[in-house]
DNA sequence: CTTGGACCCTATAGCAACTATAGGGTCAAC
DNA sequence: GTTGACCCTATAGTTGCTATAGGGTCCAAG
């Protein structure tokens, strides 16, 4: 039989694009096992730590926290359970990400509104200052 | 002539909005100068820490960071110089979160797909767990 | 006069999610 | 045999606060 592929820490960093340090964080978060150790303490990876890490990764990309992605590992390590729950985490949080959307947005359009005021005079004139201070 | 009024730090955190623990953290960050104390070193304010502290609020509210805010009242204070350089200040952040912005649409839209892909059964064939995993 | 509650003070620790730094060991190539 | 790219642990720093501990002050009601 073949051997399984065994990565550093330094693999799964360059293969997920994540800092070394970050992995380490991970780890000790308890997003990640702790993968066994070769002689010398270094850490050995099979590919199924890889493919936890892309998940993780993946969902943080998506703004999930760092809690919340450990609740989908626990909840997708579950098998016979109801997907109900996933897919709650994941329409609240894109209720989340549509409500900060909504405010960024009010937040622009005050950026723009206060952007427009200058004329280009001295400081002291300044209608942006003002606007700031109201 | 008239006293001027001597407000105390809680007489500003509720002018504000602002928590008292707050404020002398904006102090100790530069953001406000150190208010005169009374013989029992409580802080004595002025009406111009008021109005600097407003200011501070609202950048703060529009999303600058402290840094900004920082940058801001300098050269809201050099009443001598061009005001293009708040201008500048302004116009930059507004892209920040216009950017900001179009990034979250991307996650929201992204979320909606996958939102979309549960169809309810077992976690076994979650399809969010999937999308996830990519 | 004392007691209760609302205030004020300082200093330190905690939060998220990393990142940076110090101080060390390992290993392969030249 | 030494350079440079790795690996390890542990601790401190980042941002913008918030929470907590442990104390002092002040005023009014009982």
């Amino acid at each position: 039989m073949d051997e399984p592929a065994r990565l550093t820490i330094g693999d799964l960093a360059r293969a997920t694009g994540t800092k070394v340090v970050t992995i380490r964080y991970y780890e000790k978060a308890g997003l990640l096992p702790r993968p066994p150790r070769s002689a010398r303490n270094y850490r050995i990876y099979a590919p199924e730590h890889l493919h936890r890490l892309r998940f993780v990764r993946r969902c943080r990309a998506l703004g999930f926290t760092l809690d919340q992605v450990r609740e989908l590992l626990s909840l997708s390590s579950r098998t016979d359970r109801e997907c109900a729950e996933v897919d709650g985490l994941a329409k609240a949080h894109q209720a989340a990400v549509e409500a900060k959307i909504a405010d960024l947005e009010r937040l622009a359009a005050e950026l723009r509104r206060i952007s427009n005021l200058c004329q280009g005079g001295r400081m002291a004139d300044c209608r942006i200052i003002e606007a700031l201070s109201s």
